[in-house]
DNA sequence: TGGGTGACTAAGT
DNA sequence: CACTTAGCCACCC
């Protein structure tokens, strides 16, 4: 409702805060790819969202964030199938005993 | 202010 | 299906 477009320009403006609104949003049993965060943000900028994950830590369900092929984000893969156990999130299992999130499932978008 | 980096993506092999 | 190459954009120092 404002003229600017974005109504907001103190703190929770920058990227990295956006990020983070985002990704604490995505319910239990539910993923958002790189890509998908930032595209909401109105940006393509998915490697830039994982820069900021890699920032926050463990301060966000960062396991509810994968890669647009499924996969865990990188060397996280382990501690992330332990959260999907416990959410439901539903998964996809190769004949090699590697998984992925069933994206076609589990993505989710605000 | 500018350069190098990276929890990425898509396309090709 | 898994690996490799090139392109992108924001973050940090």
């Amino acid at each position: 409702m404002s003229p600017g477009a974005d109504a907001g320009d103190g703190p929770g403006a920058d990227f990295a805060s956006r990020v983070v609104e985002v990704v604490e949003s995505i319910p239990a049993g539910r993923v958002m790819t790189y890509g998908s965060i930032a595209a909401v943000l109105g940006s393509r900028a998915s490697r830039a969202v994982g820069q900021v994950m890699a920032y926050a830590g463990s301060e966000l369900p960062w396991w509810r964030v994968i890669r647009a092929s499924g996969h865990a984000p990188r060397d996280h893969e382990s501690r992330a199938l332990e959260m999907y156990r416990v959410e439901g999130t539903p998964l996809r299992w190769s004949r090699a005993g590697a998984f992925r999130v069933d994206l076609e499932r589990a993505s989710w978008e605000p």
